[in-house]
DNA sequence: ATTGAAAGAGTCTCAGT
DNA sequence: ACTGAGACTCTTTCAAT
């Protein structure tokens, strides 16, 4: 499954560097692989006509640019075929960053990004509980972020 | 609030637009934002040093890779007080890619990747349920991924 | 498929404004 | 502070293997 693609180790490997560092010069992590820093441009070029490549972002220290206050949100709806509808004015929330149509304990669940709790509860009373389909929402607040990393797609035992 | 960085509208344009598209050329981005290629590697540069910016990454279809199921899961702890033993033990678990200590109705908030229910179900009874200081946990799974973005630190209104 | 080298494009530095 | 040009480095292409 999925692997109709054929990627081999070196595939997942330059997957599993620049999905955290896209810096590294070609020739640098061609040294680190053990090839050319041409064979390194031949394979990103063919997982980018894969789409598995999708582009490259800058990452930004949004905490130093002032925005600390990181808030999950349960969202509990009226009907659940109401989804699309609050999703598409959800969206028009700038702080809310992502959302998710979920099974459990909730129908949706999304992640909110402030710079300060005025702002929160701006967007939790003012913003949130005007929408059409919204029965009630359960604020989770992040204290603080243990980790945040990337899937391991290089798993040693599995690609040969 | 954040400000003795004193960054001016260019700053946040540059930031806004290669948060998003790290692959812009300096010469293309300065045509855009109406300065120098120059001016905005000095910029950038600046965005460095402050610790604003902080890397970049390739973007990563995972989905095409096969890993298309997104988890969450809030966790209840015995004790609050077990909160960094039990963040150690799951960090230990590759599949759980993000995780917060929370506010509200969990104590802990995580987020699972997997390839396949199987290996969500090989998570969740045999990883997650072995670790001491879980109480219970609450399993939302996401059915379809509305958007995942990036927060707005371009407000027209507030910067100059 | 991989390599290494040449051509092309982008980054980085700096003197001038 | 911004600019533009030169030096430098990296990406990209390609002929050879």
């Amino acid at each position: 499954m999925s692997q109709k693609l054929n990627l081999d180790k070196l595939d997942y490997q330059i997957i599993q560097v620049m999905m955290e560092n896209a810096e590294i010069s070609y020739a640098d992590l061609g040294k680190k692989l053990f090839v050319s820093g041409g064979t390194i441009h031949v394979r990103i070029k063919k997982l980018q006509e894969y789409g598995i490549v999708t582009g490259s972002r800058l990452n930004i220290n949004t905490k130093a640019l002032g925005f600390d206050v990181i808030t999950f949100v349960g969202i509990y709806l009226e009907k659940s075929s109401m989804y699309e509808d609050v999703a598409t004015e959800l969206k028009k929330i700038p702080e809310i960053v992502r959302l998710n149509y979920t099974t459990g304990t909730y129908s949706m669940f999304a992640e909110i990004v402030c710079k300060d709790i005025r702002q929160l509860k701006h967007v939790l009373h003012d913003e949130l509980q005007n929408i059409k389909g919204i029965e009630r929402t359960e604020t989770l607040i992040s204290l603080e972020e243990s980790f945040n990393r990337n899937v391991l797609v290089l798993d040693e035992e599995e690609i040969n």
